[in-house]
DNA sequence: TAGATTGTTAATCGATTAACAATC
DNA sequence: TAGATTGTTAATCGATTAACAATC
């Protein structure tokens, strides 16, 4: 982690921000003001302003933003100005359907590895890409610098996996297996998690 | 929504405590101590007993919490002394794979309609569900008196479905399409992208 | 009993919002 | 210019943490 300055919350909204953006700019619009991103986004007006103002000022007084410019500026913050190379460690329906996934093109993303450690899924092709056993996991990491995963195996297996990711180099891990996986402070994990998401709303539905 | 008292930061956090209490059931253990599920939970000890105080005094002094009735209180709150069924519309890749999810089991929720609108896939079965048309969406909504629904659609379809499910009486809606759904306040939204995060942890890996 | 840990209160910390001068 | 909207400050709101009496 690197908090330094900007709130982690802070950060966590700027690819929403993005998001809207792409959006907007493929309806053809070319200016928003902090107005419009608080309609699409549900998030208040002054929260926006405020948020961007962390990074500069990319707005003008009386105008609003420039998509293109704001697009621009959350891009470089984000650092996608390249591409960032992904493993996939786990090709069970899950990881096979993220690898297939159209979404990450031009988001920054490419998934480049994928690990299985099922016999009958090792060797096998999905998409480009071939599926490769666990155990050269480290040696392949290490080989193709890459430093974001996608955890897709069983709970059981979620936190050795990510151990050994850690160790060859991993610093940014998403993690699909219903588990809080104990990492050192410098990895970033986040949680992908729906039966969480589910069981929240389902408060909320009270019993009738 | 329905925040009432307690705050939603609260509820948010009590399907993960279930997810380890479960995890430590299943280990064989009977107590748990508020210090335990820090560790296990990476939150405070003090925030774990204060969010659990909401609901009442669950625990004994100098003893702890018993996992078999933290469990059992939990699961009353989240509503989850019934089964929750749930729609998926959009049978892709990733809407087969959380029907064929077996995480769900056993958490109160059970998939129990397909719809998808590809005349290829409407129709056939997938697990033992047969695919509807979404032509039929509305009808079989109110027919089963399904209240929950989870959106695996593409972006541009995910409004459009999105109000009919609300208009033919869903109120909890998991959203994995990479779109912000603008619905009425009483509609539980949640969201689901696997961009978003890569992106937030993209931040910190800063451009080495 | 002595030790441990809860439940709860008050203090602290941090995030959001409101307001408005600056300015395009 | 007049109107609109930013960037920023101060006020408010809410969440987390620390501390400890209660008590098992």
């Amino acid at each position: 982690m690197n908090e330094a300055a900007v709130p982690d919350i802070v950060i966590s909204r700027l690819p929403l921000y993005l998001q809207i953006l792409n959006q907007m700019a493929k309806e053809g619009l070319h200016t928003i003001s902090s107005k419009d991103l608080s309609e699409r986004s549900g998030l208040s007006a002054s929260q926006i302003r405020k948020d961007l103002s962390f990074f500069g000022g990319f707005g003008k007084q009386g105008q609003g933003y420039s998509i293109y410019h704001l697009l621009e500026q959350l891009q470089k913050i984000l650092n996608m100005n390249r591409i960032w190379q992904v493993a996939v460690i786990g090709v069970g329906d899950l990881g096979r359907a993220l690898t297939h996934y159209q979404g990450f093109a031009n988001q920054g993303i490419e998934i480049v590895l994928l690990f299985d450690i099922d016999p009958k899924v090792v060797g096998s092709q999905v998409g480009s890409l071939n599926v490769q056993h666990t155990d050269h996991l480290e040696e392949e990491i290490r080989r193709s610098g890459v430093r974001m995963a996608i955890l897709t195996v069983p709970v059981d297996a979620a936190q050795s996996i990510a151990n050994r990711l850690v160790e060859a180099g991993v610093r940014a891990i998403l993690n699909y297996a219903p588990v809080t996986l104990r990492l050192p402070d410098f990895v970033n994990v986040q949680h992908i998690d729906p039966v969480l998401h589910l069981q929240h709303m389902m408060y909320y539905l009270g019993n009738d």
